[in-house]
This record gives structure tokens, sequence and C-alpha cells, in this order.
DNA sequence: ATGCTTGTGGGTAAAAGTGGGGTGAAATGG
DNA sequence: CCATTTCACCCCACTTTTACCCACAAGCAT
């Protein structure tokens, strides 16, 4: 179950920390890959086997199913954590989520997987859930009890 | 079942005392996450776990569902009490709900879950709360328990 | 009064976060 | 096919933060 927001620098190399809670669920191999919204995504190697077979799963001849498919797949990578819980982050995947040293990361925990993202995307992002909630509040609805 | 309302202190390093009377069905794990009305709530695990399958089961595609996602995971943290019966108040959790060393907390039971109060902003809640009775009656008519 | 439980504060040892250097394997180019 | 370079991986070292432990104080009940 990951939670929480944290903040984490990324270093000259490319290699990004993971919080230490996390890392007892990610002890195997780890799948990084785009996410929607110009972050990234990470996932324990069995919730990305489930992920993949329900995109396997659409049609071929839906044009939505074709553009996830290349989305997910063609810049996945296959990563283990090194000693000290980092991961090393292509250069392409870098300059997708925006993540440079001096900018940092923040990391995002959403129950099953995690999300990686640029702090000011972050925090634009975070600004426009709480737009799309204040002006939708039948969405919190959901929520009930 | 949480009934009460307790005020307790929360220390230099961001402790926060659970009253001893409720430790009892807060052995696991505990999600702390903000509230609405600038307090945060506190789960047990069981309690959490209804509240996350439902907001699981939204599609990644539909950028609500994202948006939920994101506000009710990245903001909780899930936490153990401490020998003493303490639970440990993230730095932002804390500015969120306004409680510092000098003002205090009160935790209010609500049956099923707990939430953490800055002081006077409780006050003028409650307050609240009997003056919106007072005044419009028939607003608590909807409620027709 | 006197134990016991509860609330509160602080100190210390261990772990986590961060950066840099060396080594071997793979890739590139002649 | 060999030489050179680049890059990923592993190791080590330093700094900061966290979590655990203990000690004291204040009720409450016996």
């Amino acid at each position: 179950m990951f939670l929480g927001r944290y903040a984490y620098t990324v270093d000259e190399k490319g290699r990004l920390t993971i919080p230490a809670r996390f890392r007892e669920a990610l002890t195997g191999d780890v799948v990084i890959t785009r996410g929607l919204d110009r972050c990234l995504t990470v996932y324990p190697a069995e919730v990305w086997q489930e992920l993949a077979a329900k995109v396997n799963a659409l049609p071929i001849t839906d044009p939505r199913g074709r553009s996830l498919r290349r989305l997910l797949f063609a810049e996945a990578e296959s990563v283990k954590l090194d000693r000290h819980g980092r991961v090393l982050l292509s250069e392409w995947l870098r300059k997708y989520a925006e993540l440079t040293p001096s900018a940092g990361a923040i990391i995002v925990g959403l129950d099953r997987f995690l999300e990686i993202w640029n702090p000011t995307r972050w925090e634009a992002e975070n600004a426009h859930q709480i737009a799309m909630m204040e002006e939708d509040p039948a969405l919190w609805e959901t929520l009930h009890l």
C-alpha cells in the first residue's frame, strides 16, 4: 500500500532514491514507464503484469488501444533498485517528466503504484485537482462510507 | 466506536498522543489524511481499505478518476502508534490543519474514525454548527433521521 | 498515601539520503 | 578484429533525519 508524497533529488547521474518505506514492496523487478499527464509511473512486477494483461486485451482495431499500448510499452524499462534503494532513470524518461538535479522530484504513492513528478508540475496538478473537486462536488460521493 | 472530544498537545517533533481509550482499535496501521474544513482525519486500516477500494475501481483513463486518486492517496500517510500511543504528523499535515505546539490539538471521535482540529478552529466550527441549526431548522429536515 | 496508568519531553543509536570514485562490460569506430 | 571510450553498476563515506528508548510529571483509583 503506497501512500504519501515525498520530495527527493535526482543526481547528476540520473539516479532517484525511492522512499525507504516503499522498498519492501519493490524487491524484485520494477517497471518504469511514461504515465499520463507528463509524469512517470513505477509498478511492482505483479501489478505491471496485471496492467499489461488488461492492455493486451484491448482490440487492435481500436485507435485508443493502439495509442495506449505505445504509450505504456514503448518506453518502459525494467530496473532493479541499487543497494541504497535508488533507480537509474534513462535520459529519455527524465526529459519526458522534466526531471533535473536542480528541480528535484516528487514521488507520490498511489496505493498500488507510484508516480514521479517534476515538483512545479505536481503543484499545478494539485491545484487542478482541488479546483476540479470544488467545481464538481458530486465526485466526492464516490468516497461515501 | 470512537466517541468524545479530547484536548492534547503537539510537541516540537510533531507528535500527537491518541486518547488511551482509542488505542485498542488502532493497533495496526493507521491512515491519516487531510479532511474537509481544514481538519485531519484518522482511519483504522479496515475503514481505509473500504475507501481505497472504491477509488481503485475508477479507471486510470478517466482524468477525474486520476485526480481523485491523487487527492486521496498523495496526502495520506500510513503510520503506527509508538509505544506511548502517539502518532507522528508530517510537517505538511500539521501546516494544513494549523497544528502547533503552542496551540495544541483537539481529537474528536466520530464513530468509525477520528478528526484532529486546531482548537480555535474547532470552537468556530462548533459555534457554526449550532448557529446553523438555530437559524434555519428546516435545513436539517432533508436529513430525515 | 501509594501504586499504576497516562501524558509529555528529550537524548541517542540506527537508518536513510546524497554524492563521488573506481571497475568491468558493452558499444563505437578505425 | 582490436583499441578506445562511454556508461552502468558497485562500493564507500559523509550528513541528516528518523525512530526507539528512557525518564519525569500528573492524574486516578484503590
